[in-house]
DNA sequence: CTCACTTGTCTAGCGATGCTAGGATCGAAT
DNA sequence: ATTCGATCCTAGCATCGCTAGACAAGTGAG
């Protein structure tokens, strides 16, 4: 039996090795880079390993956002954690969500703009999406105000800091006044 | 003269044909649809006719691009113009907006998730792009409230709506409640 | 220790993509 | 009518995601 717990150990670090890989060479390039050939030749095995591993290329961009999701989920958590107040938090969290946009551009495209066959606001949704998404809810759930559902509050609040990532990463708005745009987000939206 | 004033014309309807047949084929099966064969195959020329029209597909996604914006500054004017009072305004407008997003995705595509080559928010920046935005500064502008830039504003509520028309077309917000977010975003953001 | 066999990996190739070079054909001006 | 330039098409390149089938390595039985 311990010959075949060890391959499996083996095949499971090789997994990790390619999404690691493939994230690696999403920041560095973008995404139209990472080819199944060029992320063959990374990891120093042929093409169609990758297809033992995965059912495609599509499966490993959402190999990628689900690793993605654990990490901004926990650094969500963790900016929220340090900071007491509601206001302060939801200020923490705008600024974490908007940083790490920012910081990890390929990862958060593998999560909300490309398509990594995975499903959301659904009954299979993968739990570490689902978590991410509890996380923005534990902090602006608090904020809501009088009669409006938290996760309604949550979606709306969402979708303004994704609109603000994006627009403002894709050179649609000038990146100059970002906090600016933050601090009137949080006044107007959040009820402290 | 006028041979030359001819032939100019056709040439200018077969641009238009060009651009046209691609956003037709995006909206029926879309933009990954669109490959350069079908495209010629469409407009019943060969291949290399598209390049003397265009550098290439990304040029063409631009072309897509501004057609789209001009069509929605349109759609955005006319719904507020039948509006009166300003958050009557500001709500149409809104509306208008996720309608356009939704009834035309592969045209808000092509404006604001697609490469389509275009500057955004800087000097050379299409007309189209700046009238578009010019429409949505002209309801929101007077609902920005007490000290705050009308453009900043008009930022932020453009890139809630961006987000909102994004997430809920790729399946991560449900689409049942999108009336209700829509009241909550301009209930918080707009001043009336 | 040897040998069949399973398991794993690679080479080679398919159809499709965006884009381009070079030849053929057509029409305009003399 | 003939030359000549503009216009268009055929054919092809490199690259893409993905897969079939050959091959080698390691496994367990005798």
């Amino acid at each position: 039996m311990s010959v075949q717990e060890r391959k499996e150990r083996e095949r499971a670090a090789r997994e990790r090795l390619i999404v690691a890989t493939a994230r690696e060479l999403a920041e560095q390039q973008g995404w139209d880079s990472v080819t199944t050939r060029r992320l063959a030749e990374r990891i120093e095995y042929s093409q169609p390993v990758l297809y033992s591993h995965f059912r495609g290329k599509r499966e490993i961009i959402g190999a990628v956002a689900l690793g993605g999701a654990a990490e901004m989920a926990a650094a969500l958590r963790a900016a929220t954690s340090a900071a007491d107040g509601p206001r302060t938090r939801v200020v923490a969290l705008a600024r974490t969500y908007l940083d790490f946009a920012e910081r990890n551009p390929a990862v958060y495209d593998a999560m909300f703009r490309l398509d990594g066959g995975l499903a959301f606001a659904a009954e299979d949704t993968p739990e570490p999406l689902k978590d991410a998404f509890a996380a923005l809810l534990e902090s602006l759930g608090e904020v809501a105000g009088e009669g409006v559902h938290p996760s309604l509050f949550t979606e709306v609040f969402w979708a303004a800091l994704h609109g603000l990532a994006t627009l403002t990463r894709a050179g649609r708005l000038p990146a100059a006044e970002a906090e600016r745009r933050v601090e009137l987000l949080v006044d107007r939206l959040a009820v402290i």
